[in-house]
DNA sequence: TGATCGATATGTCTTAGTTAAATGACAACC
DNA sequence: GGTTGTCATTTAACTAAGACATATCGATCA
């Protein structure tokens, strides 16, 4: 996919970018705006299983999350996957093969994504020119190694239950800060194998953790994909108290 | 410790801090060295077993490090910990605290450490006016993320063995990159109970995996730490090629 | 109406890894 | 010289998770 990017971008600056989110954005600085609508090329949509980055790839793109999931996930050469993270809206992807020379790691979708994409040789410039979205770039960095961080803890200390339990109550807040849980229900579009390769888990075992789950009632196995019933059993479960919110300070 | 850095801090500029080996530096922007050294507040020494920053703490301070070594870690309520990942000279710590609102994990010297301190309200400061120091800041953010996929990797997806030959070949490669290994060999300081909660193992089988590796003369334990005798042997069993260089472009 | 396929479910047996407890080696300290 | 404390080592009993085989279930398609 990294080769046809450019002609499969549909080229008008997008409205609804995460980055004018950004605190910022909210300042209503107009050159801002101006510069960051020159440096996005437009949108990109992705369909379901389509390796958005691939590993090794040095492509020239960064991306945006305006709608969607993905996955992060690396792979050991006989073929056992690990995935990383979640990749929701609003976040940043790409940003490891613009500022190293290649990407480690690959991002493939798991909905219909639609993505916001820059040209990551103009990252330096953007740096140069505006402060204050190199804070917000560095903000979402240290936001993914702290994720990384509980993802880690989770896998090495956490009992396959805990751990299980902990995975849909981190996604699931996630999901709701970013506006995507109504009713205190959630749909996860995961097959038992991404939370196998996730969990560090077989899928068998899987699959005997996850009935456990849904005999407690905290969630429940559909079609493609399972439901969060009850976030506050998951939370019990795994014994974790949530992410604090960690607001985006102004620059 | 945070509370007493600033009266341990010997107050002058240090010559030798880490993000004065960063390409702008080396490109001689004077102005830059002088910015950076009123950011900079000084040298701190830290002994051995060390918090330098404790999780939840609010810290008012960036630290480098010069000499010496630190791991990263988290823990569980019940007292589960596990280590993140090693600090070596080079590396930034503290960023988190700076960027987000606290620490979401903790670090603890593994030998006698000098580091060097910043404050961190500087930091938006630092970004406003030295883009190129803001665009090294996001590499290291980025490389820190990049070790840690590799890490979760090994302990979601390896066995034990390979998990800990994987291990000592990522922290020889790491300490060989800034200078640290003579003769091919290095000296680890861990304890087995560190290297117990890297790999997400008990200690006991820790010990005997690590015996299995002394057996194969990968490694030797010793006193206090752990010498790796044969690198080689330790990429073949972990089946890892080493870290790619990623040499930190200019911006 | 089958036929086929991918995904989920389940039972049995095996193994990798844990827990607990005892022991040894060594250094620090009165 | 004896006491204490910290690590490393070893054993044996136990258990969580994996491997394999097989069954089910629901789409899709001839």
């Amino acid at each position: 996919m990294k080769n046809n990017v450019a002609s499969a971008v549909r080229q008008y600056p997008c409205e609804r970018c995460p980055l004018q989110s950004f605190p910022h954005f909210q300042r209503h600085e107009k050159d801002e705006v101006e510069f960051l609508s020159e440096f996005k090329m437009g949108e990109l949509v992705a369909d379901i299983g389509t390796t958005v980055l691939g590993e090794g790839a040095s492509s020239a793109h960064l991306f945006t999350v305006l709608s969607g999931w993905a996955f992060r996930y690396k792979t050991l050469e006989d073929g056992r996957r690990q995935i990383l993270n979640y990749v929701l809206p609003g976040d940043l992807i790409g940003l490891q093969g613009s500022v190293m020379k290649e990407m480690q790691h690959s991002v493939e979708a798991l909905s219909p994504m639609v993505l916001c994409v820059f040209q990551r040789d103009r990252l330096p410039n953007l740096f140069r020119n505006f402060p204050s979205i190199a804070y917000d770039i560095t903000w979402l960095a240290s936001r993914e190694e702290q994720m990384l961080d509980e993802i880690l803890l989770s896998v090495g200390r956490r009992s396959a239950l805990e751990r299980a339990a902990y995975l849909f109550a981190f996604i699931f807040q996630r999901a709701k800060s970013v506006g995507m849980v109504k009713n205190d229900k959630l749909m996860v579009p995961l097959r038992q194998q991404h939370v196998a390769d996730t969990l560090g888990l077989s899928i068998v075992h899987t699959n005997k953790t996850l009935k456990k789950l849904a005999t407690k009632g905290a969630l429940r196995w559909l079609d493609r994909g399972c439901e969060v019933l009850d976030n506050q059993i998951l939370l019990d479960i795994s014994k974790w108290q949530g992410l604090p919110s960690t607001p985006r300070p102004y620059v």
